[in-house]
DNA sequence: CGGCATTTTGAGAAGCATCAACTATTGTGG
DNA sequence: CCACAATAGTTGATGCTTCTCAAAATGCCG
């Protein structure tokens, strides 16, 4: 059940132990339990369960995903390590998302109630950096998706996904991309096969070099421009 | 400077006061001070500046938008009573969006290093949940946004605006449009002119009555189902 | 009442969705 | 380890919706 203690965690210097010291982070162990590897397709939780507590990603990846009246899915966001998942649920205590792994992946979990000792533990601004930073991201992702054009949505992505991996201390550049284009489509507005030829297009020009599970921004400018002023 | 106390706002019931008696409420006053009116066009705060507080509306309406690069703004979305502002400057002390006001209106501030005192006076509860509903009205908003059908994108901003106004104890059908429709249609990622089409295409099909700053909803099942299948 | 900003309406063009067929990849069982 | 099946992704042609550009009309403020 218990994965190795914060200490070694790759993910601590952005998440909820951002700043601690090696004692505080033992103290921290007591209210966020890392939980169990998952793997592809587990879900964390489900939308309309009670929504207990909020989780933190310690490795691998996960997706939210809504379904509407008439049972389709949409996918609202992708998670990386340092990532909040399950804040939807403190509304009224019920999940409204579901959250699924991606890949094989690890959350660590702390209890709603707990928040207090988080905060007298010293966790608190880590928490509250974490949640600006969801707002933060949903802005970005808002202003993504009203734009119009399919390129400078694509564009868009891969440039917000390349500032949080560089976060993350890892690539800006070499892009993890754990979800199916399917997801991706769905999460970015437009059909799979619009996605397809953006990417396509994307690469036959030399922006990217694009695997099924890895895009390799190659002109990290020109993908910036794009991103931003392609449309309007 | 002081606005009248939390015992006689209107917005008591849905923002931190939620739930608390009457002595508390006078306490929590010692964190949580309200500002004065603030008139149309006036901003909260704007981005770049230092991010020491958040807001919670108390009255009117506000509007946060982001600025591009190249100029070009964005609407990310509007602010009505009892609803979160400013959580993005979380992330690292720093605002990234400005909030304006789309009428007359009031908001009340908390210092982000007060929010350990707010928990112990019992508003920490009312916090989370305000917290979680900003999530859930973001994911609802991307969902809008992600429907190609201009129809299904403004139906559905309607239908959650006139969720927003029953929670506040207002008409569920009535709904006070404070922004222009210039905003609007930025926010809902279209043009202008195809708001305006929309808009008229309901108005003559007896969905909604709109005038320049309400819009009543006619047909609330009808427009609900637009929203949730006119698209794939 | 007049001027200005906002909104509505119109015609044409570009882009995306849709439908359909094809190709590649992953995963499974022999 | 290979073959095959199922899934995932690519490519192509067509029609519809929205964007764009342009002009008129409405409402608002002084």
């Amino acid at each position: 059940m218990e994965s190795p203690p914060c200490q070694v965690c790759p993910t601590h210097r952005v998440c909820l132990a951002a700043g601690l010291e090696h004692r505080a982070l033992t103290a921290l162990a007591e209210c966020v339990l890392s939980g169990a590897p998952m793997s592809r397709g587990e879900y964390v939780y489900r939308a309309g369960e009670p929504a207990e507590h909020c989780f933190v990603v310690r490795s691998g990846a996960y997706k939210t995903i809504v379904e509407s009246a008439n049972g389709d899915v949409h996918v609202i966001g992708f998670h990386f390590p340092g990532e909040l998942l399950g804040l939807e649920g403190l509304a009224d205590g019920v999940h409204r998302e579901s959250a699924v792994a991606l890949e094989t992946s690890t959350a660590c979990r702390f209890a709603v109630d707990d928040v207090p000792e988080l905060w007298s533990m010293g966790s608190g601004r880590s928490l509250m950096r974490l949640v600006g930073r969801r707002e933060q991201q949903n802005a970005l992702h808002q202003l993504n998706l009203s734009r119009t054009a399919a390129d400078a949505r694509v564009a868009g992505f891969l440039v917000g996904l390349g500032r949080r991996m560089q976060r993350l201390g890892c690539s800006g550049t070499s892009l993890p991309m754990p979800m199916s284009r399917t997801d991706l489509a769905n999460h970015l507005g437009m059909t799979l096969e619009c996605l397809s030829r953006v990417i396509g297009r994307f690469g036959r020009s030399g922006l990217i070099a694009a695997s099924r599970s890895r895009i390799v921004v190659e002109e990290p400018e020109q993908l910036a421009a794009l991103a931003a002023h392609l449309d309007r």
